[in-house]
DNA sequence: AAACTATTGTATCAACTAGATACAATATTA
DNA sequence: TAATATTGTATCTAGTTGATACAATAGTTT
């Protein structure tokens, strides 16, 4: 399947679109001790935004939002879910979004579909970060993950409210479903997952604690001692058991 | 202000309402220790749906919630709030949606635009039942309050499953949010208030604890006793209070 | 190869929270 | 006046969480 970010995917009204709803992913992946989240960046400006896409008039708005990352980013197969709708009339500056087409040499009339005012449903995807080849389908340059605690400046539209929106959602998650582990590689250590609670949570958490929390959810396999991490006791590996959880008491009253 | 469900409000696409696009709301209220919703029976049929409306183009989303729920039954200023967007292509039967028009000798074109696919963004109310003048703005019969364990057995659409998802969102909310005093009168006694737990949450619970549990949130101010209630100890009265709730970690953590 | 260091896994103690039961207090009824 | 149903609170236990301590150990340094 080609992959690309062209703007005449979005622009071109004779696509069977529902009109004025589109859909925003905000793509949370862990990297480097990091919580970071793909922005694209608008061709000839400083722009970011979130990849967003419209709805076909004939699928479902999961699927839709599975089908606008796939074909933005890549991702497929991944962990996605709906978090809020925003609907501010005002949540779109047209002139703005004129501007960012104009640079990019796209003339749209100011009639044009595209500035109407949009609802757009927020999505946020939940990604391993170590299986996605960075940038392999994004050939918008400079685009890529950000810190979320350090993004950049201009964020295009209210992407910017969406993606805050989107965190706030991850944490009052956390406790309650699984899901988080979609963001950890095959097996990680226990410091590993730590630090992504920590990350998400933007506070720091008593080790002993997090260790004895975390293995009593029964929940995670132990694996092989994991070698050549430095001068200290080797950490054990883990990996996320999805069958322990599935009969863990924690999956059958909160699983998604 | 007028208060009318007439199908004529609904189907008229000379308002400037978004194409598309239709809000539903799932009020809920306690009466009589049973968490109830408000349906709305369709005239001549046996069938009930949850209150909707469209959405003027110039409104945002929560205003537009707020006066459909305002206009179809006469409730203001309620805690009102999104809960989950339904963008299933096939979430409404367009036959069953014209068998109910046609009953109420509303024969539209097959072509109308109230037959074309709709998303419905989920809102739901916490009212205060005993401020409710019951059908007082609601001019089609037999419409009312059901107990949420009790449903009539058609039930338009989707909005059963809308329904159920809101219930789902009331009980995950339960204990991170103070909204729930909104379904309370301005006072009540501590068992009152154990039951609409218990309601909600669908389970017994044990009184003194929690009874230990509510004093100890530090959100409730004590009133008189409440006599008369029968041949025994008389219970206190409590009122919510939303200074005391304000000032406490829960709603500094966790409000809306 | 012995000492050192940074980190890990676990234990432990105290503080807090929640489940379960008990019991005294009391407004009305009989 | 006694009986009864329900309320408010206490208490005991079990379980969870916060905080600290400590032994184990894989490299690194000497």
């Amino acid at each position: 399947m080609e992959h690309t970010t062209e703007y005449k995917d979005l622009i071109n009204p004779e696509q069977d679109f529902l009109p004025g709803i589109s859909i925003d992913c905000v793509i949370f992946g862990f990297h480097e001790n990091q919580l970071k989240v793909l922005l694209i960046k608008f061709g000839n400006t400083d722009i970011y935004s979130l990849p967003g896409g419209f709805i076909y008039k004939e699928e479902s708005l999961d699927e839709a939002a599975s089908r606008i990352l796939d074909h933005r980013t890549g991702i497929e197969d991944t962990y996605l879910e709906q978090f809020y709708v925003f609907g501010n009339p005002k949540r779109v500056n047209p002139e703005e979004h004129r501007l960012i087409m104009q640079k990019n040499d796209v003339d749209l009339p100011s009639g044009h579909f595209l500035f109407n005012r949009h609802i757009t449903v927020g999505y946020y995807a939940l990604v391993d970060f170590t299986k996605i080849q960075p940038h392999s389908h994004l050939n918008l340059e400079e685009s890529g993950w950000f810190d979320i605690y350090d993004l950049p400046e201009t964020i295009a539209f209210d992407h910017r409210e969406i993606l805050l929106k989107a965190l706030e959602s991850l944490r009052l998650f956390l406790d309650h479903k699984l899901a988080v582990f979609n963001l950890m590689p095959e097996t990680f250590t226990m410091g590993e997952l730590q630090s992504l609670y920590e990350t998400i949570l933007n506070k720091k958490l008593l080790r002993a604690n997090f260790q004895r929390k975390m293995l009593s959810l029964g929940i995670l396999e132990r694996l092989d001692k994991k070698w050549g991490g430095g001068a200290h006791k080797a950490p054990y590996l883990y990996r996320f058991d999805s069958q322990k959880a599935e009969a863990s008491k924690l999956a059958n009253q909160f699983e998604e």
